[in-house]
DNA sequence: AAACATATGTCAACATGTTGTCTTATTCTA
DNA sequence: TAGAATAAGACAACATGTTGACATATGTTT
């Protein structure tokens, strides 16, 4: 498992090299490479209407308390917003301002634009599908790693009464 | 450039998702993903003499400043140990103890086995190469950009007086 | 209505990651 | 030998990531 080895270790450093250089590209404009994600995630048309923050956890794959502390400095920063949804009042929507969607639009756009033609040097059109298409199986395997526990139902929450 | 927004956003789940559940394989032995780098880095025949702090921190790139945090943790819980270079006394080396080869060959081990087969199923070993030659490809380029600072020539330390 | 499930908030403890600054040893070099 | 470069240690401030536990409000189901 040699082959295996050498993969994982350079996913971990491509890990630590994407939140140095990614965070450094958009540091000018407040900006982290996590805060880059979830203003990629509302700024999708899908996200129009704004999003839960279950589903944005889910979505970034990281858990509801880490999202937390995101929301928290992000909207201390002006960049997004908590409204309620009128369909679920359990569900809060978290929806870009327009503040935070000029920071994404026309001040980290074209610096993440660049940070991305620097990163894909080199790399042929059909080269980026085959990175992807490795990156999706990978994920989809971790994903299923990530399912595969027998106790405490993939989330937390208290589902009732334990049985004692 | 669509293809290369959806290549970094897998990337940084992919990282989550690494940090995740690679902790939780190896977390009967009370490592964790980075510790479990750290002991891969250790246990190579190349490293049999032992690394020094800043050469560990340049191979698994990450600052000296977090390394050190990881030390001290796995020194405590008596994986490593350090020692003192006799042909350069500046430096310190790091050297996995008789306890932490224990925890890395006979019991981390089977499981990080496990895990790699699980997070590489249905990966042949064409795809395994072609996967290991775009993360190098990304990680070379990452390695790039991280290096073009005009300012600060790449690493800490005073580099003697700043001619005021 | 009561029980259960869902969505979120909050607090805590801990491990990782960054940058910046200052100090102390050494070693190398002009 | 003096000065510069290198190797580490130590501290601080901050952002991210995890898990666990407990509280609260609101839907959904029986």
């Amino acid at each position: 498992m040699e082959l295996a080895n050498r993969i994982f270790f350079k996913l971990y450093q491509c890990a630590n090299m994407l939140h140095k250089t990614g965070s450094r590209a958009v540091q000018d404009e407040g900006l982290t490479t996590q805060q880059w994600a979830v203003l990629g995630a509302l700024s999708r048309p899908e996200a129009a209407q704004g999003m839960g923050v279950g589903e944005l956890a889910r979505y970034l794959m990281v858990s509801r308390q880490n999202l937390s502390g995101l929301i928290t400095r992000m909207t201390r920063d002006g960049h997004i917003e908590m409204s309620t949804d009128g369909r679920d009042r359990r569900s809060r929507l978290i929806v870009m301002t327009e503040s935070g969607r000029h920071v994404w639009m026309d001040l980290a756009q074209p610096k993440i634009k660049a940070y991305y033609e620097q990163a894909l040097q080199d790399f042929s059109m059909g080269d980026m599908a085959h990175t992807l298409h490795y990156f999706l199986k990978l994920l989809d395997n971790m994903e299923k790693i990530d399912q595969k526990i027998p106790e405490s139902e993939e989330d937390d929450g208290h589902h009732g009464v334990p049985e004692i």
